[in-house]
DNA sequence: CTCTTTATCAACCAAATGGTTGAGGAATAG
DNA sequence: CTATTCCTCAACCATTTGGTTGATAAAGAG
């Protein structure tokens, strides 16, 4: 499945430097020089970096010292995993509200007809 | 700033064990022990998961043995991220396909008065 | 073709991760 | 209160990860 996608992309983004890497590509493609500058850590550390982007496909390039270009596709994944289950529990809160609110209205002592429970 | 916790965050759902916990979570809050019950991993083995998702602010308890419950909010935290970056790289596509197109039309070799660009 | 620049590969290291088993600590049932 | 059940903590292990440095490959410039 994709499955180990979802796995790799979201692996990709859990580093600080990866996602800065991201958010500068959404500006402007940018060389592997160019993206290394700001950071403190070797060429070869950013180097690998963008490699664990790549294979995420969340960035791609069409030669060696092509400049990098971000792949904003693969968002789409993420939104789509995310949203399913955000949509899925906020209808859970709202069915438990009410719930809620249901037996808040059948507490008060009176226990005349009005709502029979059919569980 | 919260760029740790979106660290924790995407860390949390990178591993598709802790991902099929939060799906299943969605869906209705349960004890670790049925969590734990249908994957062939120790208990104690999805009992650090949780403890990650709980460390992630994905996952909440009110007690040590009381059902784990999804905190639905920390999505928006991600959709938020991801939204930014997509939609500034959308844009960044959009202005390149409308440079592309005023570049062929300016290509036919008829250099006319026609479309002054401004830089 | 040769030189220089730019990026990757390789080997290594420390720390983090996902798993195990065994012991111990809370909650609930009796 | 005592016993049992459910869960976590601790220690350990193998693998992965993010970093290093040094050597090597590929692209451009001369």
């Amino acid at each position: 499945m994709s499955e180990d996608r979802l796995s790799r992309v979201f692996a990709a983004l859990a580093d600080p430097t990866r996602r800065d890497l991201v958010a500068r590509l959404a500006s402007a493609d940018a060389t592997v020089g160019e993206l290394a500058a700001p950071y403190d850590v070797s060429l070869q550390a950013v180097s690998k970096h963008l490699k664990v982007l790549e294979e995420a496909g969340l960035v791609s390039r069409e030669s060696r010292r092509a400049p990098v270009r971000l792949e904003a596709e693969v968002f789409d994944l993420m939104t789509k995993w995310i949203d399913r289950y955000q949509q899925q529990a906020e209808e859970r809160y709202q069915r438990l509200d009410a719930l809620l609110e249901e037996m808040q209205e059948s507490t008060p002592s009176r226990e005349s007809a009005r709502e029979q429970d059919a569980s």
